[in-house]
DNA sequence: TGCCAGGCCCTCTTTAGGGCCTT
């Protein structure tokens, strides 16, 4: 069962965008927040046993170089199936991290027992305003401290985790008592026009 | 052979198309 109070933040960076294409992962950024605090981190290279594109070496400045040496993915990624244990996940645009988890587990023939909550989705609901729903402009439209590094795993889990604890504070000074995982989840299921109703009937 | 993500969400919608978001 997952832990009620504990969840994981994470972030992939990969070789692309669909691991039904061959892409791979090279990168697992992850934060752990039990009762909002963050109490532990990971971060690890893994090397997708191919040369990545130009493309990515510049998105992310992640070089082949730099993953000659990493380990590899199986290896890494059984290492991250510890640290996630039975915990519910975050990520931003869940879907994407969900596949390439999915896909690298089942390689190794892992699995896990947490469920997935969606910053992207829960922040088009409750930041409508926001000029863009994307991780780093939402940081800087919500005045959330980075040390403006993009793009790379622990970078941005960290910055995703700051942007949900962000998020459920703007619920409880809305007066929403103490907003749990379900709820978020809730909330990311809701149609954007019906939000409102639902945090009005959450006051209750 | 040639092509190739996938899910959400809006609208000039549902017998569809296209933008957003992730790398």
């Amino acid at each position: 069962m997952p832990q009620a109070n504990s969840v994981v933040v994470l972030d992939f960076e990969t070789t692309g965008l669909s691991p039904n294409l061959g892409d791979r992962a090279i990168e697992i950024g992850a934060v752990k927040l039990v009762d909002g605090e963050v109490v532990d981190s990971f971060q690890q290279l893994m090397n997708p046993g191919f040369r990545v594109s130009s493309f990515i070496e510049s998105y992310t400045g992640i070089t082949n170089n730099m993953l000659r040496t990493a380990p590899s993915c199986d290896e890494v990624m059984a290492s991250f199936s510890e640290f996630i244990a039975d915990d519910n996940l975050i990520a931003h645009n869940a879907s994407f991290d969900k596949r390439f988890l999915d896909a690298e587990l089942e390689r190794i023939n892992c699995g896990y027992a947490g469920e997935f909550a969606c910053s992207l989705l829960v922040a088009r609901r409750l930041i409508q305003e926001a000029p863009s729903h994307k991780l780093g402009e939402l940081v800087r439209y919500k005045n959330i401290d980075n040390d403006g590094v993009f793009h790379r795993a622990l970078a941005d889990a960290q910055m995703t985790a700051k942007l949900w604890l962000q998020m459920v504070e703007d619920l409880e000074l809305s007066g929403i008592v103490n907003p749990s995982f379900e709820f978020m989840q809730t909330v990311s299921k809701t149609a954007k026009g019906k939000v409102n109703l639902l945090l009005a009937k959450s006051r209750v």
